[in-house]
DNA sequence: AATGACCGTTGCACACAATGCAACACTGCG
DNA sequence: CGCAGTGTTGCATTGTGTGCAACGGTCATT
């Protein structure tokens, strides 16, 4: 692994919490000011960094585009996202759509719910893995080995009582996943809100994506937002049809 | 400037065209595949690319969360507040900036005018929504059903013969405002108070803050406010140039 | 005005870290 | 069964990134 890269990348994250001055950004970094220069330099000549009035560093609009490139990219959200307007336009809740990768669950599409009480979410933040409906469905379909992997290594915090405490708990209840084919979320990451999930699956039955519906109690119960339970995954297996029926891009050649 | 750096950030946007394989990245690179190898896997422990089942690599979630956290922590005002003060130092009159928050349009930064005669407002208010030139340009940005819905549940209060009088009254002006790219508010308000508004726009597009120049009826009249506009307009595209990351100085860079 | 403190910046010599090479392991294919 | 195509590893070399110290600018303090 390269040093110099490793040093280079660090620095993103830690400008995407706010703009920082080269003193602090080196001694963040634990290097010399002069170092952190160059390596700033060099983000800057990329696009990545932008130097703002004040001489402070921040993010820059390179790093944004290329996010945007990459969401364009994910040919599940494209295919997906008509259906999720669709459903959000029936329901009226909050719709998001989201992928496993290396350990994190992420949200890549969001529609937003139409009444005034939101949700706090936001695409590409990972997940409260532990307790997210998508989250059990994404894991409950890895092979056995990653499964147990990814399972052992994660925190369990207790977001609210009825999270999910621990690793043992948490395997079971994606056996239970597993097994019925959809997942919810009663009040397990923030008291009053509520999700139901479904999956959505590739040409060889392996889960690619989750999709939900996340309302809170204020709005629907929990027993009532389980009624759409059917409608979602209608919605989530139209998807599914659709992402493993053609080719979802324009590869090259034959 | 960092040669190892350079190399491994040159390999993003390549894999933003699709992904590629070990071979094609050392090749577009130049280097030796052994090369290309150690540097994708430092942007892969940073998660800044993704190994997909194939092997092949592509753009990371990491990215995304990235960018999407560095954009949440955007701070509009700190960027914005040296430009509002350049204007205030030409114009003389206050000027305003405001955000849309949860149905609600607020102030977040003032420069007030160094003439006597002054106008109320106050930082972290709400603004009179359904006449101040800022709230228009902000609600005429957001999504059809979204603006619906807000209009909808508005109050029209004629606070002088001018003021928004119903909710179809509003989006007809809304409509107006989101044509022409600017909004004004003359004496809708207070009889006697003059408003010119300009959007801020993010790097997508969207409007993310909304800045005015307000005067009094007794120190300019509102024709002699309007010669301004070229002026206010000018200052918000250079607060939403440097907002986006877009860099001013004689960069080039593909 | 003069002083000092604080940043960012630059040139340089040294050492280490990144590089390319060649050999190896693995897979699918003819 | 070998062959061609991958990705991967160990190693010696040198080029490249590093820390240091000195410089220059800006701002606040006196």
């Amino acid at each position: 692994m390269s040093q110099t890269v490793d040093r280079a990348l660090s620095i993103l994250p830690l400008l995407a919490e706010g703009p920082a001055d080269l003193g602090r950004v080196a001694d963040r970094l634990g290097v010399h000011k002069s170092t952190a220069l160059r390596l700033l330099r060099t983000l800057h000549d990329h696009g990545f960094v932008y130097r703002q009035a004040d001489q402070r560093y921040r993010l820059g609009a390179r790093l944004i585009s290329l996010a945007q490139e990459a969401m364009e990219n994910l040919d599940v959200r494209e295919i997906a996202h008509p259906h999720l307007v669709r459903l959000n336009e029936q329901v009226g809740h909050t719709v998001h759509l989201a992928v496993h990768e290396e350990g994190e669950v992420l949200y890549i599409d969001k529609v937003e719910s139409r009444y005034p009480v939101r949700m706090y979410s936001r695409i590409g933040k990972p997940v409260a893995i532990t307790v997210a409906a998508v989250a059990k469905l994404l894991l409950a379909d890895l092979p056995e080995n990653e499964r147990r992997a990814v399972v052992d290594q994660l925190d369990y915090p207790m977001y609210t009582a009825r999270s999910t405490p621990n690793a043992d708990g948490f395997l079971k209840e994606l056996a239970k996943v597993r097994e019925q084919g959809w997942a919810t979320d009663l009040g397990g990451h923030e008291e009053s809100i509520n999700c139901v999930a479904a999956p959505i699956r590739g040409a060889d039955g392996r889960v690619v994506a989750a999709m939900s519906v996340s309302a809170p109690n204020v709005v629907v119960t929990a027993d009532e937002l389980l009624t759409l339970l059917p409608l979602v995954r209608r919605t989530a297996d139209a998807i599914s049809g659709e992402y493993s029926g053609r080719t979802p891009v324009k590869e090259v050649t034959t």
